[in-house]
DNA sequence: GTCCAGGTCGCGC
DNA sequence: GCGCGACATGGA
């Protein structure tokens, strides 16, 4: 195995540790998130076809971001780039939270500690793999959800030759080589097993280009209505991924979204859904991340 | 054994 | 547009 070291110019202000561990993708595999060394490990397949094995963490001066990377044969320049276009994409290191830090500091606390660099939540590479992991999101409790990945990885994913029990997440193309029942048999996602091989299939086949959701100029409700087209996605869905693509004019509503509304807002008393979401209205387009970060603060006094 | 999970689909109205 | 049962699977 060789080893390289990349270097990532890190905006200001950022924290990594709070941007790789800002929700629970950090710990779905391929993700894994050491919590002692503050790193963010994943084993990537480049479009050379070569898997490496990343591992992300701050610099010594905190100003930028370090990726390890463990690979067979030497790394080419586009290699070299596309893996730095693919951390810098997981840790949002291009997003403006300008605004946003305007709004928290009008609140003032504890919604001004989210302008020491909060606010970035992790994504994927891709937005198929985002996709696939937040329909394995739904009705289904978060050990569920870890376990499903877990046997999609294992079952679809090229393994690291460093290190053959680390895959990489799986190719669209990877899933849509076999049938839909042996999809269904290799992994056990109940009724969602047709739901990720038909998306896998279209977009191995080129029918469907999720890539282009990225597309900045494209409207929330575009991106929305795109990816309610998609089986699988609904509106709590919908709204989680347009949180990954940056959109946070919507609110994920789910169990979680109502039991935290609830109890911090209405005594324990059950608010229509309606009533929940007007808690977060006067956020107007960051509406996602004031509720994210409510939640963990009530979770987690430490933020 | 029963219930239900960080919901969504397809149907009937 | 809205209500409602069905849906795979495994953990509580």
């Amino acid at each position: 195995m060789n080893e390289t070291i990349l270097t990532l110019n890190a905006p200001s202000p950022f924290h990594f540790a709070h941007t790789a561990y800002s929700h629970g993708w950090a710990v779905l595999t391929p993700n894994a998130w050491d919590a002692e060394r503050e790193t963010l490990r994943r084993v990537q397949r480049l479009g050379s076809g070569a898997i490496v094995l990343l591992e992300a963490a701050a610099s010594a001066d905190a100003t930028a971001v370090t990726v390890r990377v463990q690979h067979g044969d030497p790394l080419s320049t586009s290699e070299r780039v596309e893996i730095e276009t693919a951390v810098a994409h997981m840790l949002r290191l291009d997003e403006d939270f300008s605004e946003f830090y305007a709004l928290c500091r009008e609140r003032g606390e504890p919604w001004t500690r989210l302008t020491a660099g909060l606010g970035r939540l992790l994504r994927s590479p891709t937005v198929f793999e985002d996709v696939v992991k937040t329909i394995c999101t739904t009705n289904i409790q978060w050990g569920g959800t870890k376990r499903m990945l877990n046997e999609l990885v294992a079952a679809f994913g090229e393994p690291f030759p460093g290190d053959g029990a680390r895959r990489a997440f799986p190719t669209p193309e990877a899933i849509a080589a076999v049938s839909p029942e042996e999809f269904a048999t290799a992994v056990r996602m109940g009724y969602r097993a047709p739901y990720v091989h038909t998306l896998a299939q279209q977009v191995a086949a080129g029918d469907l280009d999720l890539e282009a959701l990225h597309d900045p100029a494209l409207p929330t409700a575009e991106v929305k209505q795109r990816l309610l087209a998609l089986k699988g996605v609904g509106p709590y869905a919908a709204a989680t991924l347009l949180m990954l693509l940056g959109h946070y004019d919507e609110l994920a509503v789910d169990t979680v979204f109502r039991d935290h509304v609830s109890k911090t807002y209405f005594g324990g008393e059950r608010p229509s859904d309606k009533e929940a979401q007007a808690i977060y209205a006067d956020w107007g387009r960051w509406k996602y991340l004031a509720y994210w970060f409510d939640l963990w603060q009530g979770l987690n006094e430490t933020v």
